[in-house]
DNA sequence: TATGAATGAGGATTCATTCAT
DNA sequence: AATGAATGAATCCTCATTCAT
């Protein structure tokens, strides 16, 4: 019997706290931006009280620069092994261009949230100067297109200016 | 006397409020962001009384929707004037190209709050839902690509979509 | 007519928001100690808005700060005056102690604040370390003493102890 | 094996939870003063958890309240042991301040914590109206003084406030 | 008409207390 | 019985907006 209910309380969900928090967070902060999500605005949308908003971040700040650093690496990572799959370089480009609208499309809130953070409120940077989420993501588009660039299927050109141009062109996109 | 003394101060300075603040608030829109520019920063700016704002403006939200509106018609305005010099379409893309940039290296701040307005929290754009500084931007350059495109010069594209990938990606590189 | 309004406009009470402001702090710290008193209590017992404080005060400490330093000034200054009126050095400090408890009789609340203010939160002196109403009280009441050392009048004693210790009593007193 | 165990942990050590804890809020209280003691605070140091605190005490006053009154039966009948001792009035009264002098240097967060809850807020006198930790201590005192004053060997005085007054004296000594 | 002091709704954060384990 | 994560009431403070001068 003890052995049953021990199963059974851990199959009635163990709640993750903290990734139930970041993913309502995500959720929000997309939606209303920095400055119009209120902690009571994620608090009610994770379902948890306020207070325990705070015992997993610090603070608002540390709760959007968790958010995006978990999501970049989620989302990142899931595309980047996809275009691993790939040998050659063209073909990855391509895959990723395809992952990248994949992601537009089916997770509107989570590609908005990506690319839209960058514009923050300058508060926000100025306490914040080392936080910029997007900086992994470029960096991968960068690889991508240096190798191409390598293999001589693309022709000779600033790799990251590259990188940032297709990011935002895909961004403002979005937004319109 | 009297009269005098008045004459003297009006042919001094007939001073346009209304234009002096909208000049400060796109200044300080531009450094700190909508939500982190208080009416008191934009007062200050002025060299104006807070109350005086509320004579030329309804509220913030409205401030910052006139400052838009204006400065994309004045710099569009020059833009488009140069622009329409050139006889060949493909030689008024160039020159676009050209005025946009020299428009984001000269005035940077205009063209950081011109560019970046659009991210504003979806609070803002629930309450004024009309809303789109850029539409008459992205509207003159899809207007350029579809002149190009009637010539022959460039291929069959979604030139709206063209547009706005082109200020998008200018938009990010000045982000980074 | 012009003049005839003026003066009864300033008849009509040019209200001294600083003074009303600290006047109703020093009754509320008195009554319900610093951490029990909020800044609506304050707001409400002045009969202001909470924001109006704020115009005057940069927060709840500097708001005790200088109205215990207003109030110590006051009374202290109007024991001073009688005081000094005294030539003989034991009539004055009859004087003085006679004034001291007038004050404490006829003004119980701001003789609480006075004396009671002293043992605030260990956390609002961590604030504000240079923060000692009772000192200039003190100073006075050891010279006093001092005075009267000098004239041979009482024996040679530590002035200061002796002054803390008196006004210890009595806050001692007023207390239970 | 299983008795021999329990056995030895209770002879090692059967924790008394409630003393451990009472032991830690007195330090705490007396260095940090009631309102800027948080029960985590007094957990950590007491070495428990936080639930274990309400376990033993209902809640944070009667915490506060119990720990004082402990405090003060405890060295009260310390000092009063001693004094015991002595048969002649002045001998005991003498005896009297040289232990209360010993306890404030020994231990002097005892001693700040002993005199300074006093002047808790009226906030959590309102709601403890019967709390006064130091009525017993200053009973003794008064007691000692109409010894005596019975013995004729001091001059006939209000014996009560004289305790009040020699205490208070001794207090804010200890404040500066 | 320009001004800025007064205002209070709203938001981030803390902490005493509860309760499931 | 001991524990500590979850909770939300309560508090300080900001800032858009109003209005009397």
């Amino acid at each position: 019997m003890n052995l049953l209910s021990k199963t059974k309380k851990k199959s009635l969900k163990p709640v993750n706290y903290r990734q139930k928090i970041m993913d309502a967070a995500i959720r929000v902060f997309a939606r209303k931006g920095y400055n119009d999500t209120t902690m009571i605005d994620v608090a009610r949308a994770a379902k948890v009280g306020i207070g325990t908003l705070y015992n997993y971040f610090k603070n608002k700040d540390e709760l959007l620069i968790s958010s995006a650093d978990k999501t970049i690496e989620t989302e990142l990572g899931k595309i980047r092994k996809i275009c691993e799959k790939q040998a050659d370089p063209m073909d990855r480009m391509e895959t990723y261009f395809i992952q990248h609208a994949m992601l537009l499309k089916e997770n509107p809130h989570i590609a908005r949230f990506l690319v839209s953070q960058l514009r923050q409120s300058e508060g926000f940077f100025e306490r914040n100067p080392e936080f910029n989420p997007l900086r992994h993501y470029v960096n991968f588009v960068k690889e991508l297109f240096e190798t191409a660039k390598e293999s001589g299927r693309i022709k000779d050109v600033d790799t990251k200016a590259l990188a940032i141009m297709v990011i935002g062109s895909m961004d403002m996109l979005i937004c319109q």
